[in-house]
DNA sequence: TATTGTTATACTCTATAACTATA
DNA sequence: TATAGTTATAGAGTATAACAATA
């Protein structure tokens, strides 16, 4: 059994009640290519998911050092200095030096950036909006239902 | 109203009847904020998400042409042909030439792709298994109906 | 002439290692 | 000596343009 060679045998049990493993595996897939698609809509083409990310949650939070934001966002100190830098020079955040601790360099949204990345939201829900006009009052549920339920997974 | 500015009052009547402006919103959030947990999660570190989605498609649908993969991953044709190309070095894809059409290449799952890729979602989806099994069975009724929506929404 | 697959080339994002300055 | 940020360099993934084979 779970041999994986009896195709068959997989498919009519998980046909009935599919396993948590199967279960696991089509949520993956499932939200993988969705996220991959919402990525897809974005207000400034030239701005990578890495670079929204970082101004969305700039925005969120406030301004945070390089070494916060590397850690958020589970990349290397050097690839997130790449993308701050990037921001910079296109005038989105600003670096600041810690006064407490001169090691440190605060980053923090500056006015176009606050802009680009409300921008950026409207129009990827504009999009995400759009499809879900097309389902049903009980499917929007079931989608609000979801959402919580993967927040909850994602907090772990 | 909706203009955005008046917070207060979007809040309120959101918490009666939220709006397809915050569903989208909310859902967006979660949704980005899971995927990036999940692809955290990387067990196969050998293998690239687009290499492993390749193979699990191919086990599920059957074997494609190259268009056809990269129509269905939304990467252009060069750049499947190099993934196409990893895993046939791999040994685990085989390219046989159409018949029909001597232009075609199909491309189609070996046994030890067959493998690798039960190996990998098993590897790969441990980390999920686990958060889903804190769920009732209501709840993961609702994530699993809620994948086949999203998966709509990506097919838009 | 259009389509399918492939090769050539370049760009972006990422990582590790090494360097600078502060603590 | 340790830490925060940065620079140097290399590897992986992606894209467009150009090419070969077939329809």
């Amino acid at each position: 059994m779970s041999t994986g060679t009896d195709v068959a045998a997989s498919a009519a049990a998980s046909a009935a009640t599919p396993g948590l493993d199967e279960q696991a595996s089509n949520l993956r897939m499932a939200v993988l290519r969705f996220s991959r698609r919402l990525r897809a809509e974005r207000a400034v083409d030239t701005m990578s998911d890495g670079q929204i990310a970082v101004l969305g949650w700039l925005r969120l939070k406030g301004p945070h050092t390089l070494s916060e934001l590397a850690e958020r966002e589970r990349v290397s100190a050097p690839s997130m200095n790449r993308t701050v830098n990037c921001l910079e020079e296109w005038g989105y955040i600003t670096r600041t030096p810690d006064d407490t601790d001169r090691r440190k360099v605060n980053i923090a949204l500056s006015d176009a950036g606050r802009d680009v990345v409300t921008e950026t939201a409207r129009l990827r829900d504009a999009w995400l909006e759009a499809a879900l006009s097309e389902f049903t009052p009980a499917e929007r549920v079931t989608l609000a239902q979801a959402a919580g339920l993967l927040a909850r997974i994602a907090d772990r």
